[in-house]
DNA sequence: ACAAACTTTCAGAAATAATTGAAAATATAA
DNA sequence: TTATATTTTCAATTATTTCTGAAAGTTTGT
């Protein structure tokens, strides 16, 4: 398969998958093209590549800088911002979990626990009290599980689980 | 605080956290009055509780039983359908992890494989290639810490993991 | 200070996704 | 079979999200 096709196909892929996991496909695709990317690439090489428009980039790379997966660099003389991503898979997941974690997992653990002092002790009440009991051990042991792994090396970690 | 409030507290935030995991809030929002209730609900229950329209009702319980997390119910002398949630947490969890993974995981996989013959020596193409490896490796031991946990029993797990 | 190079913002346009409601299809009972 | 209850579909509408492009803002060099 010829590079530019390949290429293609991951930046594609990416991006679906960056859509299903609820974020903007764009910034999937900026994303993609910079883990590809041999060198940091300006605003004007994302743009001419992805053919997109310059406010577009510009706010999609400004939210991968927000995530902390895409940093900033400078070339001597040019004042342009270069832009080039975090490169190590095991980073990148890490600081996605982390992300998502504080996006998602906090406020849902938050809701729960105004939640909790519900009054009543109907069928409805007790099912309800039950369910969000459920919900908020099960949502601890998500980010206990996700804490344990972040802060795990990768090779101690995966190396046990996947001898191979 | 009471039920009324603490319950459409829960519902709405079930359904910001499956926009943010891709899925249409409103089925998010319907597994949720499902996961609430005590009994079985017909589809025009749900659309006075959640102020939704039939089809719009219909469409999102028809694919929360295709995700296998909610089911058919009947009632002697009745010939509406019924529906209600799996209520154990850890079976939503397996569930919705499977589904996913067959949504996403394994179509990365594939398109992984496919880019895998990509031609060339430039600097572009060994950067390619080196990202496309490194994702496929990612990717399956995400797929296989998914398949361990998924078939762990939850207190075999998950007592170990939290003890307290 | 001025001008050139570059980045950011944001109102409106375009694209995408979700929702409605009524008609069609299907199932059940008499 | 026929009438009735119920579910499903889907074209049209509405809501939401994303994108554009030009103007405003900022930084840097002279």
């Amino acid at each position: 398969m010829e590079l530019t096709e390949a290429r293609q196909k991951f930046i594609q892929g990416w991006g679906q998958l960056g859509a299903s996991w609820g974020i903007n496909r764009t910034m999937a695709q900026i994303q993609a093209v910079l883990l590809l990317a041999t060198d940091p690439m300006s605003t004007d090489d994302i743009m001419a590549d992805l053919q997109i428009s310059r406010g577009n980039a510009n706010m999609n790379i400004r939210e991968l800088i927000a995530w902390g997966i895409v940093y900033k660099a400078f070339k001597p003389g040019d004042r342009k911002e270069y832009y080039y991503s975090e490169k190590s898979m095991w980073e990148l997941a890490k600081k996605v979990s982390r992300e998502r974690k504080k996006r998602e997992l906090e406020p849902l653990l938050k809701m729960l626990d105004e939640v909790k002092s519900v009054k009543g002790s109907s069928a409805e009440a007790k099912e309800f009290k039950k369910v969000a009991q459920e919900t908020r051990s099960m949502a601890s042991r998500a980010e206990s599980v996700l804490d344990m792994v972040m802060k795990l090396e990768e090779n101690r970690f995966f190396k046990w689980l996947l001898p191979k």
